[in-house]
DNA sequence: TCTGGGGTCCTAGGACCC
DNA sequence: TCTGGGGTCCTAGGACCC
């Protein structure tokens, strides 16, 4: 089963605030170059989508009302709501903060099968937030997301496994999860367009084009599908493989000290959020996004891992003074790889050892009295980013970002 | 008054080694 | 007197997701 929520934000957002109900209406960040995170329904009728820029928005929608979207009341919902799938299985997988899939092959006989779980699960989240999800059910996680999007809004809908091939035979690759505007261009270049006839095409042409890949997508235009629905959480914490900030200035810059404090900055959020978890990384990835859109990355591998603030800023700086920079800048992004655990052990080097102490002594301070208490003097005059909550947030993990 | 931010996975080419 | 073949690792970029 997978439970995803109906314009999740601007649905929260107009329950908490009832001049909103029934408008056209977008939540967006808070920082000046920002985008549509969500919209609602009566928005969308008007073709406002998810990541425009709102100036294109208002252009479909002159009376649209835009929000700024609050991260505490989304990271609070998506807790609870967690607590109401616990009530109907114990197999919850958290995918982001607003899409959750349930394996409820065990448990749904309790609840009136799956059409009676789905209907009390969508009642209990309507009780307790006034909020519409959409429920898609099958025998597998492809066919349950698939069959969630094609029934939202306030959808519920179970597809038995013999009805798999009858519902694809017509759909458009591109509602495949994992199919995105990419693939689907090429398929349609070889004169694939619908799920029924990539699950007829022959794998070697489709590895011919796709790699390994070619065999995977065969069997999704079949609705075939082994992904395990996995509660997410190893020994508590989530397995990460990087962890990283990235920012659009509020205008375009070109000049050293202004990079380096906004790296600095990067560097410290990044570092911080891995001391948090309690991992070190021993690769750094500075990303450059210039005036054009025009987008490098560069990686560095340090000789030890880190979590120190200033290591990890030297290294990103060293990449970014080896570019030329020859536009004005418009995004800055620094993060950290090859993760492993920290298991706070004391290096050979006292000058390792003094500078994490300082750290942990910042960040002691910062977690008691709230972040930026105490921060370094070389960002101290600008404003820390205001971070927007990703949509790809989780509850647990190192997903959780600034709530 | 263009185009967010958080991730994961895959690929292709080059370096390097035997 | 004209350049093999197998393998691994690293890197940058791109596709995809929410």
């Amino acid at each position: 089963m997978l439970v995803d929520m109906d314009a999740f934000f601007a649905s929260v957002e107009q329950v908490s605030n009832p001049a909103l109900r029934g408008r056209p209406i977008a939540v967006i960040g808070a920082e000046k170059r920002t985008v549509v995170t969500t919209c609602s329904y009566e928005a969308r009728r008007f073709g406002v989508k998810t990541g425009m820029s709102i100036h294109e928005a208002r252009r479909h929608c002159p009376g649209l009302a835009t929000v700024i979207g609050n991260n505490r009341k989304y990271a609070y919902t998506c807790k609870k709501l967690a607590d109401i799938y616990h009530k109907y299985t114990p197999t919850v997988e958290i995918y982001s903060i607003d899409e959750s899939f349930l394996d409820i092959t065990q448990t749904n006989h309790l609840f009136g099968g799956p059409i009676g779980t789905g209907e009390k699960i969508k009642a209990d989240i309507r009780a307790a937030f006034g909020l519409n999800a959409t429920i898609g059910i099958a025998h597998n996680k492809l066919m349950a997301k698939l069959i969630s999007d094609i029934s939202k809004p306030d959808g519920l809908r179970h597809v038995m496994p013999e009805e798999t091939l009858a519902l694809l035979e017509a759909l458009p690759v591109g509602k495949l999860w994992g199919i995105g505007k990419g693939i689907e261009r090429k398929l349609n270049a070889m004169g694939i367009f619908t799920c029924g006839q990539l699950g007829r095409a022959p794998v070697p042409r489709l590895k011919g084009l796709f790699g390994i890949m070619g065999e995977r997508l065969n069997a999704m235009g079949r609705g075939i599908d082994t992904q395990e629905v996995t509660p997410g959480l190893k020994h508590g914490v989530e397995q990460a493989k990087s962890i990283g900030h990235s920012t659009t200035l509020p205008r375009d810059i070109s000049s050293m000290p202004e990079i380096e404090s906004c790296v600095l900055r990067l560097s410290e959020m990044a570092a911080r959020r891995a001391r948090k978890h309690r991992l070190m990384g021993s690769v750094v990835t500075a990303t450059i996004r210039y005036k054009s859109f025009n987008t490098v990355s560069r990686q560095k591998k340090m000789n030890a891992h880190t979590n120190d603030t200033h290591v990890v800023y030297a290294q990103a700086m060293e990449i970014i003074r080896g570019e030329r920079l020859r536009e004005p800048v418009r995004l800055l992004g620094v993060s950290i790889s090859d993760l492993i655990e920290d298991a706070g052990q004391m290096s050979l080097f006292g000058e390792i050892n003094r500078r994490r102490a300082l750290v942990e002594a910042v960040d002691r301070v910062n977690d008691r009295y709230g972040e930026d208490t105490l921060m370094w003097a070389l960002y101290a005059r600008h404003k820390r980013p205001l971070v927007a909550i990703s949509p790809a947030w989780r509850p647990d993990g190192v997903r959780r970002t600034a709530v």
